[in-house]
DNA sequence: GCTCGATTCTAGCACTGCTAGACAATCGAG
DNA sequence: CTCGATTGTCTAGCAGTGCTAGAATCGAGC
């Protein structure tokens, strides 16, 4: 049995390869570079065997999506867990939250713009998903105000944090300000 | 000289047909089904032509966009007129701009998700989307608040309901509670 | 050392945006 | 009215895309 786990382990291992592979040429080139001939080449196997991983470049973006999310979870609770009291902690929050769509725009993509055949707000959401709505909810609960639901709240504050990285992104908003508008998001939203 | 003239509004007639066929096939099928081909048959001329309008595909998303804007700018425009007070004018704002991202979805990802080439935030940005701005400006700049400069005020409530637009139609929120995180939006972003 | 199933590759499909060069229609000059 | 030049349009093709059928190769177990 032991060769089939040795297959299986190096099989495991190559999925990781393409998903981390996928993400670098991403970042580095941004998603229209990521073909699957490219993709290909750089893990140094041909086409098909991508296709053995995944159902397709969707499934690929999913993969990178669901890596992303706990990276995200992490960072915002990193963030949260060293600020004190609510207020800092929101503050805390939305620049993490800004700082890890800025730092890495293709993960942020994979997740939130393109399509990565993953559920969202459904019962059957990946668990990394749930997970970063959750870290985000645990910060932003505590702010929403009496006789607001926590989840409408943070789904309010989660869509604005979401439409400063991505017009900022796109150039649709002038990066410069990013800070300013940050703060007023927080001062307003938030009941402190 | 009749004859050119002549020739020059066909031409600018058939440049109206390619702007107006490509929104058409793009709010029916999505921007994916957009093609140079598609769209040369639908108008019944060949390829080349497209290219004699436009440099390319993305050019014809920018005309789109345009055209969206200037509509959008409308929309937004008829339904603050018809709301007495500041209150109620910001609340229509952001129904009638949702509404239009929900109606026109393509022209929306045309102007906001999409490169159409469109310079933004710039003095060079073209006028319809300068009067986008200036619409949402005239009624969320008198509910900035003291001390908050007004364009500022209106790109941080812009974003947030570009975010609640974009996560919304991607179906990262669930749908059934728009109303109510708008009203929070409201409530909490304007000053009243 | 050989066989046979699993794995991987080559080659190809139908599609994409875009363009060079052939062709046809139209115009102004003689 | 004819003829060359200028427009305008089309056919055919390039290099690229995601994806897959079937051939080729590898290696595990006898």
């Amino acid at each position: 049995m032991s060769v089939q786990e040795r297959k299986q382990r190096e099989r495991a291992e190559r999925e990781r390869l393409i998903v981390a592979t996928a993400r670098e040429l991403a970042e580095q080139q941004g998603w229209d570079a990521v073909t699957t001939r490219r993709l290909a080449e750089r893990i140094e196997y041909s086409q098909p065997v991508l296709y053995s991983h995944f159902r397709g470049k969707r499934e690929i973006i999913g993969a990178v999506a669901l890596e992303g999310a706990a990276e995200m979870a992490a960072a915002l609770r990193a963030a949260t867990s060293a600020a004190d009291g609510p207020r800092a902690r929101v503050t805390a929050l939305a620049r993490a939250y800004l700082d890890f769509a800025e730092r890495n725009p293709a993960v942020y993509d994979a997740m939130f713009r393109l399509d990565g055949g993953l559920a969202f707000a459904h019962e059957d959401t990946p668990e990394p998903l749930k997970d970063a709505f959750a870290a985000l909810l645990e910060s932003l609960g505590e702010v929403a105000g009496d006789g607001v639901h926590p989840g409408l709240f943070t789904e309010t504050f989660w869509a604005a944090l979401h439409g400063l990285a991505t017009l900022t992104r796109a150039r649709r908003l002038p990066p410069e300000d990013t800070e300013r508008r940050t703060e007023l998001l927080v001062d307003r939203l938030a009941m402190l």
